[in-house]
DNA sequence: CTGTTAGCGCATTCAG
DNA sequence: CTGAATGCGCTAACAG
């Protein structure tokens, strides 16, 4: 680190040249209080004419407030959150806010970490894609009475307001259509059940089963952490059982690349030889081919709730006392090619 | 706007904790001056009771520094910047700074807005893929001499430190493999070219056509604002013409996803009937049917080099006052299946 | 209508 | 080794 060097022109540096003093600066800059029309000219022109940005950062400290607000996601790689983070940056943007993004890469310690940092940068406010929500992290948080909204996963207790998808609903959505077609055998692979999103999509399938009068087995139920090979390695366990599913019910869209490698390199034929559905969308699943049906859910909605539900705690103090409230947002079922009734044949592959 | 009424605990409730003035408690904090081992020791013992978090933003106004850069990109739902975001945002945090993210929408009005809103915040620096990149805009950076890098598209007079891709070289090296394989007619799918970058993979695609000695037909160069729809609109007319290409070169990833609709939509066999290869690599493009070539480039490599420049210019006033310099990263190219011999057949979609 | 002044939370002289 | 005082750039009283 070294001495900065770089100097501001000031709003002091702006009353100079405009012959007024900075409170008269501020003033007309603001548009506050009372301040006569020629002078604003003056001022205006002086601001103009310095090319005068004002430091936000002192009006902030001044006012208590930062025009920042933080998103803490998992990471940028999945289309998952990169759609939910560009709405939000929009939103954003458009009511005056800065955001301050950080990934957490899923790991409990960086997330602490980034979230001291965050307070430490005085955001006005938090979005939230909590990893696991513990008590700890979650106290911290609250401690400083930073108003907060979580996204796609719920803290423990839910203590903040929490926007989630359908995670149940959808997943058995998807589970009772290929039930529905004739499949018996539904293989489902998924991430890590700690997060209740997975947990939830998880529970969805299971529950499908179960109410389809089917006996659970728990051979077709892969969890595991979701890596780029996971995908993989569930499928080709899958494929390798001694009664093979007829159909996959992938629970993220970070396990296609997995599966359709897998299935590819073993010459597996969707949907002939193996349905598919995914919950998430993916912009390749349409022109995919076969295409692939999936669990479509807004990122745009969720953004949007989750932004309202924000700026109404920051920006009204009363709204700020209720207490924290509990969303979800629907999905819709898009049916493609890739999920139809079952295979008669025995497996090619075996 | 409502008044704020958390309050923060600053470093005179720890002072007053710990018994001391805020002056120790800050050279404890910051390890800098002299303080006797014991009064370190009743300090940290505070700050942890207190659950103290320093005002980063109060820091940085007293040092002139905040711990900030700023990203500006055209958007995060394109897997070329977001993969780019990604990196830098890992090794910004590795640094110690964070990161204020905002898109442009490639719109320069709001790019400009945008980029004074991050020089009110103070930004120590800025990550940029500038959208025209003309005088007025950079003057306006340049004039707040705040350090800055320009990636993936340069600016005018390159009077800042920019990182590119190979665009030219690597555009010409795909197509000049469509030639090798014996096509002559190849079509050019590409985004607007008043950005370099696009300009430059035009320009490429050019070079290797003439260098081949084969006579350029305007026809076949589809150039257009990338927009989901361009893909589609773009592949429908080369597959109309009279003449259709055997192959086509996406210049963009996000061009990708329409051009395979429209191939699909009219049943074109690819590669039978019609070669594919795209400038940057997507995951699908590996496990799709066929396989399809790309030019691929190291997203990781681009971030690494801009914010090792960015932080050098930061962190060294020597380093700040050598003039720009302009590097590029290589690239590779993924032969795939989706690249092959040109058909010999007429065309059966016509 | 306008100018002066006092902090916001902190790091940093400068005296002890 | 430590504490009191100054100011970063700005807004919000408070007097004119």
């Amino acid at each position: 680190m070294t001495p900065p060097d770089r100097k501001r022109t000031g709003l002091r540096d702006v009353a100079t040249a405009a012959g007024t003093s900075v409170a008269t600066v501020s003033r007309v800059l603001n548009n506050t209080g009372y301040f006569a029309e020629q002078t604003r000219a003056r001022v205006l022109k002086a601001t103009e004419e310095l090319n005068y940005n004002p430091s936000l950062r002192a009006k902030g400290l001044r006012q208590k407030r930062s025009f920042t607000i933080g998103l803490l996601i998992p990471n940028l790689l999945n289309a998952y959150y990169t759609a939910l983070a560009d709405a939000i940056s929009q939103l954003l943007t458009k009511a005056g806010y800065q955001l301050l993004l950080s990934s957490t890469r899923d790991d409990p310690v960086l997330e602490q970490a980034t979230l001291r940092q965050m307070i430490g940068h005085d955001i006005d406010g938090l979005l939230w894609v909590p990893t696991v929500g513990d008590r700890k992290t979650v106290d911290i948080l609250l401690s400083q009475n930073i108003p907060c909204v979580s996204i796609v996963r719920r803290v423990e207790g839910d203590r903040v307001d929490t926007i989630v998808f359908e995670d149940l609903a959808g997943s058995y959505a998807a589970v009772k259509n290929l039930l529905l077609l004739g499949h018996e055998r539904i293989g489902f692979i998924g991430g890590d059940i700690s997060y209740n999103s997975n947990n939830d999509r998880w529970l969805g399938y299971s529950k499908a089963i179960k109410d389809a009068g089917l006996e659970a087995d728990a051979d077709l139920v892969k969890i595991g952490t979701v890596r780029d090979t996971w995908g993989s390695i569930a499928t080709d366990q899958l494929l390798h059982m001694k009664v093979p599913p007829t159909a996959i019910f992938a629970a993220s869209n970070a396990i296609m690349p997995g599966v359709m490698k897998m299935l590819l390199q073993y010459q597996v034929a969707i949907p002939k030889e193996m349905s598919l559905i995914c919950f998430d969308d993916l912009d390749w699943f349409t022109f995919s081919n076969p295409s692939i049906s999936a669990v479509s859910i807004s990122h745009e909605r969720i953004a949007e709730s989750a932004v309202a539900l924000l700026l109404q705690r920051i920006e009204s103090p009363e709204e700020n006392k209720r207490p924290p409230v509990l969303m979800s947002i629907s999905f819709e079922l898009l049916l493609r090619k890739s999920s139809v009734a079952p295979r008669r044949s025995l497996p090619h592959w075996k």
